[in-house]
DNA sequence: CCAAAGCGCAACCATCTAGTTGCCCTTTTG
DNA sequence: CAAAAGGGCAACTAGATGGTTGCGCTTTGG
């Protein structure tokens, strides 16, 4: 237990924003949120592209380690993955830290000033 | 007080996580964050790309409300917003909201079957 | 068994985008 | 005042990206 812990650098949540910042794949993520596992045939319809737009999207989530895919039969079902969001969320509360920490030295040079 | 609330469309997160996936504005943020108000010249010296390369990114990081900046006689100075990464946080909530909530429809489901 | 459902792979296309260079304008400063 | 600092605007380029079509493979079901 309690790897050391890759300790997520600025490039790999890059690459989860990205993943997030297309209004396609954030729907895809929603769906996926709301109506649990899915199918690509499923992701199609409800959505006015192609399969294969869906895939790529699909993809990048997946690299982005947003989704996960399990194949049953002919069927491929695609699903949030746990971890999720986490990541994410991590990467925001890291940066907003230290930018609250510069707002406060801010106040407290301006209240300095009064 | 209390206007009706513009409620954010996943089309606006999609536009504000875009502004956040990618590296070199990642970096922009956090150095924002870090080291307050910075011109554009501060920001180009520790950033191996292009003074207009930098201005480019600016405009994206304002575009998504994530910067403002002040004209102060022939400096420029940009700030991280101070409402900030707000939205992006809400967003994701949002998002993990349902993603939970479905989760949990599927947990129950498994300890209904044993 | 064979048609249809469900996908994956590959090639292709148009557009977006990150980055560059060149030019010119304004503000500071020696 | 003239040089230098700081930066905006425009045009351009190479590569990433979102999307498409075409083909072939496996699984399912009547």
């Amino acid at each position: 237990m309690g790897r050391p812990k890759p300790a997520p650098s600025l490039q790999d949540s890059a690459v989860l924003f990205a993943a997030l910042g297309d209004p396609q794949r954030l729907r895809l993520v929603v769906r996926l949120g709301e109506h649990g596992p899915l199918s690509i045939a499923k992701l199609v319809d409800g959505s006015h592209v192609t399969r294969q737009a869906i895939r790529k999207h699909l993809q990048v989530l997946s690299s982005a380690g947003l989704v996960t895919n399990l194949k049953q039969g002919r069927e491929n079902l695609w699903e949030l993955s746990p971890a999720g969001l986490l990541p994410a969320k991590r990467a925001l509360d890291v940066i907003e830290a230290r930018w609250n920490t510069s707002l406060q030295r801010l106040k407290a040079l301006v209240e300095d000033e009064t």
